[in-house]
DNA sequence: CTAGGGTTAG
């Protein structure tokens, strides 16, 4: 019988790599052994601060520490990637008289290539002459390849080629993943069949790694990175990640939760990386219950408070959360252990995506610049986008201004994001000239100042840049996107069947965002005949043949196209197969939609049944909408229903007050308008002035009410006298009703002459060429008598006229008008 | 020491 004698667990240390060595050692101290032993242990456990004062400790008692402590702490650094001891670790080395070996080198090399800083691994890579070794080599190619700066890479691959040394499997790995991209997946393709040749492929994991990021990163073919996946004779936690990860980065979420199941039942046990992978995969909707199922197994494995973990929480959460509510998402957040750049960064995205929430991720940024982490370029696009969501390039400006300072400012994302948030907030002069002071524009940048251009109802422009780009650069989606928005916008609608001509001959009507954009051009452009609104509803349908699957944007086109044409019972229809067939949850806007359908075709108690119907309760907007048609079918009861409802939300919102009050206006019930202005007045509620302007002369001309500061003012009124007279006679009768103050008729009657959409026609009618249309912009939505006699103006000077207000565009012509007299 | 992760402008 064989008996084993091992030592008893506490005296057990684990036997270190260099303990060979060491035996050769001539003098042994024993202070000195048990002080390492020490340190060793606490070293490999990840004890750093102890493991460095006992490091220390050493030095004070007299001793020099070896190379193998150094080594040993080094490595848990890297581990651990504790960064800041790792480095005090790098000085404490240059002081000591030790002469570091190829393996401390090569450590170094790895900890100095993770924390992003390949400057300095470079000079220590440089400086090893014939210390150097193929793990230095690796090192380095994968240091390059990690810093961005992968054309580096490769060509270390190829001197150490040249130099001699035969690649292992280790160098194979890095320098394909360099090669992970589009502009050198070749290169990659071209090292795979040097791979083949030496057998590496068939026999290990980090290679298989590689190829499957080198398929799915390079070539987004996960496909074929399946195949590799599949062929590979050994597959552990690490290879079932990247799996799992790459699906879910590619949008194929239900893909990567299979594989997920699959590693699980093969017996895997997933670990902070699988969460994290799986996690992303569960923001797409309809996988939300699953992310909370594994968030409960997340916190059984003791990994809630991981910082990888946690971001991908966060993410999920403010993605999947169907109100857009944020609350999920930031308890995670706050019960995170503690945060980095990226757990900051998905938090304030998070909060800038769910769309309403932009002021809270410039205060969360602002406590994060109070936090030792600094912010990168992921960080600063998403606050440039919540300025530009609130309009606030002055904010913008000065985040902008520490992007600069962290030298972040050209970075491609921050430059494009700082354009668009210029577009959003209105000042195109300035996006233009950010955009023309591009480093680099790429087809982002030309699809965002199309867009820009578009949104801003300057279609000339946005579509000579998109002449330009279709010429030089190229167009895909989001440029017909962005100019089909554009055209609807201004109601451009021959131009917006130019390009649904090119969409079709590119192809790409089938795809969602595309398809999305036409329909919503018809849709918006429905025009009295009711053609557009029709073909948006066509259009629509043939997505649903072509096997396209529409999403809640495309149900907020089509349902307000049903709206402007008055289809009521295919409103209803597709209402009801949107969550039926298609799985898609009514939002508010849907809701809205709805509302409005049933309002505009005068079935308002109807409108108020489908609202009580609902299984929760609707937001301001949906009220909002039933006082707007309320307040066109002069239903007073229901109107005053509906503000109540807006204010029990909203108590400050304007919008409300003004149309209550309006509404009571239309009845004559004066004091109840008193009322109402007196609320305004002391809850210091501000009402926009209205204005119009026009461009004409190559200037913007700019019209209040009753406004006579214009230099041609005398002229102005003087055709106005004039047209008002001519459109009496064919049968204008002025809406004296819609005046909101109690004076006599006549006065009411000039009041209404002075309203600065008037204005800026008369002075429209003086000022530009009679072939062309002329456009009017206001700031508030156009006043019912406004809209009536523009439509008289159009057939008594022949002029085709578009009114663009804040709700929609107005597209007047031979007395009719595009909103079907409905806004 | 050398394979995997989370944040991203239209």
């Amino acid at each position: 019988m064989i008996t084993l004698s091992l030592p008893s667990p506490a005296k057990f240390i684990p036997p270190s790599p260099k303990s060979k060595n060491l035996k050769s050692r001539r003098i042994r101290n024993p202070d000195f052994e048990a002080l390492k032993d020490t340190l060793i242990r606490q070293a490999n456990v990840g004890n750093l601060k102890q493991a460095i004062s006992t490091l220390d400790h050493i030095s004070q008692m007299g001793f020099t520490p070896d190379l193998t402590s150094y080594t040993v702490l080094l490595k848990s650094c890297i581990r651990t990637r504790n960064f800041q001891i790792g480095k005090l670790l790098h000085s404490k080395l240059n002081d000591s008289p030790l002469e570091p070996d190829t393996i401390l080198l090569n450590s170094l090399i790895s900890l100095y290539s993770k924390m992003g800083s390949w400057d300095t691994a470079e000079k220590i890579f440089e400086s090893m002459g014939e210390k150097r070794d193929l793990v230095s080599w690796s090192a380095m190619i994968s240091c390059y390849a990690h810093c961005g700066m992968e054309l580096e890479s490769v060509f270390t691959f190829f001197d150490m080629v040249e130099f001699g040394e035969y690649p292992n499997q280790f160098c194979f790995s890095a320098v394909i993943q360099a090669c992970c991209s589009a502009e050198l997946g070749w290169v990659g393709l071209a090292i795979f069949g040097f791979v083949i040749k030496t057998g590496y492929f068939e026999s290990d994991i980090c290679v298989g790694c590689a190829l499957i990021d080198l398929f799915a990163k390079g070539f987004s073919d996960l496909r074929s990175a399946k195949k590799v996946f599949d062929r590979m004779p050994e597959r552990n936690l690490v290879t079932w990640t990247l799996m799992i990860t790459r699906f879910s980065q590619l949008g194929a979420s239900r893909d990567a939760v299979r594989l997920f199941l699959e590693m699980v039942s093969e017996g895997f046990v997933p670990d902070r990386f699988t969460f994290s992978g799986v996690l992303s995969a569960c923001a797409e909707p309809g996988l939300s219950l699953l992310g909370r199922q594994l968030h409960g197994r997340v916190i059984k494995s003791r990994l809630s408070a991981d910082v990888c973990v946690g971001c991908s929480l966060v993410d999920m959460y403010a993605k999947s959360t169907m109100d857009g509510s944020m609350d999920d998402s930031r308890k995670v957040f706050d019960r995170m252990a503690d945060h980095n750049v990226m757990s900051w960064t998905a938090i304030i995205t998070g909060y800038v995506q769910s769309g309403h929430y932009d002021m809270e991720a410039i205060k969360l940024y602002c406590r994060m610049i109070d936090s030792p982490v600094k912010p990168n370029h992921f960080t600063f696009s998403s606050l440039l986008k919540a300025c530009g969501n609130i309009s606030n390039p002055a904010m913008g400006e000065q985040i902008y201004n520490h992007a600069v300072k962290l030298g972040l400012a050209s970075v491609n994302c921050v430059a494009n994001s700082l354009i668009s948030m210029y577009a959003k907030s209105g000042r195109m002069e300035e996006a233009r000239k950010a955009f023309e002071l591009l480093f680099e524009k790429n087809l982002v940048s030309y699809n965002i100042i199309v867009d820009g251009y578009s949104k801003n109802l300057d279609s000339a422009e946005a579509f000579e840049l998109f002449s330009h780009l279709d010429s030089e650069v190229g167009v895909d989606i989001f440029t017909f996107a962005s100019l089909l928005s554009g055209a609807a916008s201004v109601g451009a609608v021959g131009k917006g069947e130019q390009i649904h001509a090119r969409v079709l001959k590119a192809g790409i009507q089938s795809n969602q965002s595309v398809s999305n954009a036409l329909i919503s051009m018809y849709s918006r452009c429905g025009f009295a005949k009711h053609g557009f609104a029709h073909r948006a509803v066509e259009l629509f349908n043939q997505m649903l043949e072509d096997g396209i699957k529409p999403n809640e944007v495309t149900y907020i086109a089509v349902l307000s196209a049903c709206s402007h044409v008055g289809l009521v019972d295919e409103g209803w229809k597709y209402f009801d197969s949107m969550s039926i067939d298609h799985g898609i949850t009514p939002r508010m806007e849907h809701y809205a939609c709805m509302v409005d359908l049933l309002g505009r075709s005068g079935s308002l108690e109807k409108a108020v049944q489908f609202i009580k119907s609902l299984p929760l309760n609707v937001d301001a907007l949906v009220w909002r909408t039933l006082l707007g048609a309320c307040q066109v079918h002069g239903n007073l009861q229901l109107g005053k229903y509906a503000s109540e409802m807006i204010l029990e939300q909203e108590p400050n919102d304007p919008a409300a007050h003004v149309l209550l009050s309006n509404l009571y206006a239309s009845r004559g019930q004066w004091e109840e308008v008193a009322k109402i202005r007196k609320d305004m007045k002391e809850k210091r509620m501000v009402k926009e002035a209205g204005c119009s302007w026009i461009e004409a002369e190559n200037s913007v001309h700019k019209f209040y009410v009753g406004d006579t500061k214009h230099p041609k003012a005398k002229e102005i009124y003087d055709k106005l006298g004039k047209v008002a007279l001519k459109i009496k006679e064919i049968g204008y009768v002025p809406k004296t009703d819609l005046v909101l103050h109690e004076v006599e008729d006549e006065q009411k009657e000039q009041y209404i002459f002075q309203h600065s959409e008037k204005i800026a026609l008369a002075f429209g009618l003086i000022s530009t060429s009679k072939q062309k249309p002329i456009r009017i912009f206001k700031n508030l939505r156009v006043c019912g008598d406004c809209h009536n006699a523009v439509k008289f103006i159009s057939v008594a000077e022949g002029r085709e006229i578009i009114i663009r207000d804040s709700n929609r565009f107005h597209h007047i012509k031979d007395g009719l008008c595009s909103c079907n007299d409905y806004w």
